[in-house]
DNA sequence: AGATGGTCATAACCGGACCCTATGACTGCC
DNA sequence: GGCAGTCATAGGGTCCGGTTATGACCATCT
């Protein structure tokens, strides 16, 4: 004793062309299926909405009045499904992203050109956030992909490799250590070092990569920012040890950087997603230009 | 390919309580019947709405905001639907009804009354109009029915006779014919005259009665309303012929009339309505409640 | 008048959508 | 390690909805 849509789009095309056989015509129907489909309603509704005759079928005021509103929500949800359609083709969609600042300004500008040019109406809500935000806003649902690190595995999430983040010396112009082609930890333990803050994942890695080797990490300066830590390098401050990606390309060329010698001194960034939630048709063109970006040339040095 | 509102409540359903089985439940479904309307919807859409589990069907982000959508959608669905029951039930509706002014003003109250006893939330828009206009607005749709008369048949209008509507002569205070039972046209024609303008049906069929009898009908006064005319008469002017409905009923006691002596002086009373339409609820409704009020006591004597 | 063309209604048949019951697979918990 | 809860799957029956063929009716033209 419930409406369909059938129904209620039979009524329209019936008032609208102001006959049946048009109508039936219209939404590629026999007419007598269309017939019935009208009937049916009558019944379920209780209202005459036609009052046939052998030269056609008038529609009745009830059927007028009736037929305009449910034309205004047919094309209510004719629009729903097609934007979720559209969605479905990836032809539109948002996404909210986390990820680490380091990455924010250099792997991510090449993945979300390349998925401009392949999705160009896809939207990506961007949040750079420390590591530990990353991960929690990835379990929360707030964000559907993070770009992060993970210490140990968590059940919630589920993580996929991007590529390996090394820490590296990085050298104020002239330093005496130029001329070496690796630094041991040792050596940097005796030099003026300048490190992110205490919160920061790059510091608990080059701290624990430190202790690995004995040593104690004692630096001379800190800094929140990435981009503080490289000036305070390039005034001949100390030696900056900073991870590879957070170096960006344009600065990199006036300072020098060299390898530590230390197996701990990397870190594994990996695209987050929580654990059993499907990956909306946007997060997934992101997922995939966001591999592109990493895998082919344009990677980290 | 297409959708049906079945899958949309289906969707608004599972959203709302959180699970298949309890939305089975609230539509009175068993669960695998909603699973199989939810897994059908997300095939037609291309989308993903629903993260499954063994502990339960999380929504997807576009679950959520197409079960919003598609819930607003479903009210106003119910909406129409419950107003059009509500016609279907003469709980509400409304009728348009021409009418001639004599009727409207004597059997109309009547009917209306007991109209809004049966039916309290039915509205009636009422146009009263010369007989002509009457027939011409009924045939146009303009309105559902009309009440008033017909000369010979008309192929586009269907009529049912509600009463016979006589012209008496109307004698002012301790005119000399008071004592008379009955009054001729003869006796009438030889004095001063009160009518209504020619163009009235009350003044045609006058006209045709004094014709038939050989006279012709030259009125000493004429008037456009009925109750103008009755205040000629009450002035002592002359004697009025008018019809027996329109004359209030708080009125006639301080007048006198008299039945005139031919067969002509009367007019059968219609109900009117286009041939080949239906009726609306509320239209039934009132065309019930107008053959009552005739019918039963509430007559014109 | 009779034929014709157009309308909607009806009938008979057929396929698929839909629902139900029963059961399975999986997880989390006591 | 059962147990309770979730959703998915399978099998079978019903009914909705569609098609074609035909009928009834009216208007119009010849």
């Amino acid at each position: 004793m419930t409406i369909s849509l059938r129904q209620l789009r039979a009524l329209t095309a019936a008032v609208e062309t102001g006959s049946f056989g048009r109508a039936a015509a219209r939404l590629h129907l026999s007419q007598p299926a269309l017939t019935v489909q009208i009937r049916s309603l009558e019944q379920r509704l209780g209202l005459t909405l036609f009052d046939r005759s052998a030269r056609g079928a008038r529609p009745t005021e009830a059927g007028r009045n009736l037929a305009q509103s449910f034309g205004r929500v047919l094309e209510e949800v004719d629009q729903l499904v097609a934007g979720a359609r559209e969605q479905a083709a990836r032809r539109s969609g948002t996404v909210h992203l986390a990820v680490l600042p380091s990455v924010a300004s250099t792997l991510l500008p090449a993945a979300l050109t390349r998925l401009r040019q392949a999705h160009p109406a896809i939207r990506v809500l961007l949040r750079d956030a420390v590591a530990r935000h990353v991960a929690d806003q990835v379990k929360a649902g707030e964000v559907e992909l993070g770009i992060g690190i993970l210490q140990g595995a968590d059940a919630e999430l589920e993580a996929e490799s991007l590529f390996e983040d090394k820490l590296v010396a990085v050298l104020p112009p002239g330093h005496r250590f130029g001329a070496l082609r690796r630094l041991s930890p040792e050596a940097l333990a005796r030099e003026p070092l300048i490190l992110t803050d205490p919160g920061s994942s790059v510091r608990a890695l080059a701290e624990r990569a430190f202790a690995e080797a004995g040593l104690v990490l004692r630096p001379a300066y800190e800094a929140t920012y990435m981009s503080t830590a490289v000036a305070l390098v390039r005034a001949g401050l100390g030696i900056g040890v900073l991870p590879a990606t957070a170096l960006d390309l344009r600065l990199t060329p006036l300072l020098d950087t060299k390898p530590i010698d230390a197996a701990a001194m990397r870190r594994r960034i990996l695209l987050l997603r929580r654990r059993g939630a499907s990956l909306s048709p946007a997060a997934e063109a992101l997922a995939e230009a966001i591999h592109v970006a990493v895998g082919g040339g344009a990677h980290i040095r």
